[in-house]
DNA sequence: GGCCAGGCGCGTA
DNA sequence: TACGCGCATGGC
């Protein structure tokens, strides 16, 4: 058990927001698994309260994936000074981006294509109980699974994946799983490096395009200038910068790069966050 | 029952 | 370079 210095950290909003899917809220408490560790955490008044299953020394994997460290006030100061991205931030001036482990945030996406929210996090738990290994938990909980390797991924068939609900997208996570065994993309090797020569790698993955390849590179390694355009992030740019205009997805692709500065991908999971929660209900639908 | 979901790959022009 | 379509599956 440990607790942590959290000023202008919304831990919901944060941990609900799309980027990760395999987060539940049990008991007033968010419960996952941080690099192979069953943890809990807690929103308290300007701390996250975090306990794990086991003894634990050296909470800086937890703090690094939560991002703590991390001044949001700073990054506000890059963004915009126009009113959708003001009222974006205001929206939810906690809200933050995680840095995930890049394998699980590749695979996630991979099964997010046409997918809502719910229905990733229902594949995901079903892949994790199915061909995860286990984790150590509080006694009395329930079990609960490790996101499997790739290497153990690539083992499997096509229809293993298929009963995990994942359709058409199982021979994309199938495959991609199987190139990364074989150590033709080195996912390890992409910490660093140029963002053009990291999204190109990412790119010879089949079943990752653009959208998802940006969302790995934000998610998973913090590249800042990443911007993933769903259809969100398409709805969004074109409701608030070019109403009553058709716009073209490559056009505000270039838009996305210049207009929102170097920090553009937390800009991009705000306007996200915003485009979802406005005009009340959280979901599908304006 | 029709439409949509944090898209991608492929064929076509 | 830029469409259009099919691909599984489930929620509303």
């Amino acid at each position: 058990m440990t607790e942590f210095l959290a000023l202008n950290y919304d831990l919901a909003a944060t941990l609900a927001s799309g980027q990760a899917f395999r987060w539940r809220f049990v008991d007033g408490g968010w419960e996952g698994v941080v690099a192979g560790r069953w943890v809990r955490l807690r929103q308290e008044a300007g701390r996250i309260r975090a306990e794990a299953a086991e003894p634990v020394g050296d909470w800086a994997w937890l703090r690094h994936y939560l991002q703590l460290d991390v001044n949001i006030g700073k990054i506000f100061e890059t963004f915009p000074q126009d009113e959708p991205m003001q009222s974006s931030v205001q929206s939810c001036a906690g809200l933050r981006l995680l840095r995930q482990e890049p394998w699980e945030c590749l695979a996630s996406f991979i099964c997010s294509s046409t997918k809502q929210i719910v229905q990733i996090q229902q594949i995901i738990a079903l892949l994790c109980r199915r061909f995860g290994d286990p984790v150590a938990v509080p006694e009395g909980h329930e079990p609960v699974h490790s996101f499997p390797s790739f290497g153990r991924m690539a083992g499997l068939a096509e229809s293993d994946l298929r009963e995990c609900k994942l359709g058409f997208r199982a021979p994309y996570l199938l495959n991609s799983a199987r190139k990364l065994r074989d150590g033709e993309v080195d996912l390890s090797a992409l910490h660093g490096v140029a963002l053009d020569e990291a999204r190109a790698q990412l790119l010879q993955l089949p079943g990752v395009g653009l959208k998802i390849a940006d969302c790995v590179l934000l998610f998973g390694y913090g590249f800042q200038q990443a911007f993933p355009v769903d259809v969100w992030i398409m709805r969004a740019l074109r409701q608030l910068y070019f109403p009553k205009r058709r716009v073209k997805l490559p056009r505000l692709r270039r838009f996305s790069q210049t207009h929102f500065g170097p920090h553009s991908g937390y800009a991009q999971q705000y306007l996200f966050h915003y485009m979802r929660t406005k005009g009340r209900a959280v979901g599908p639908r304006l």
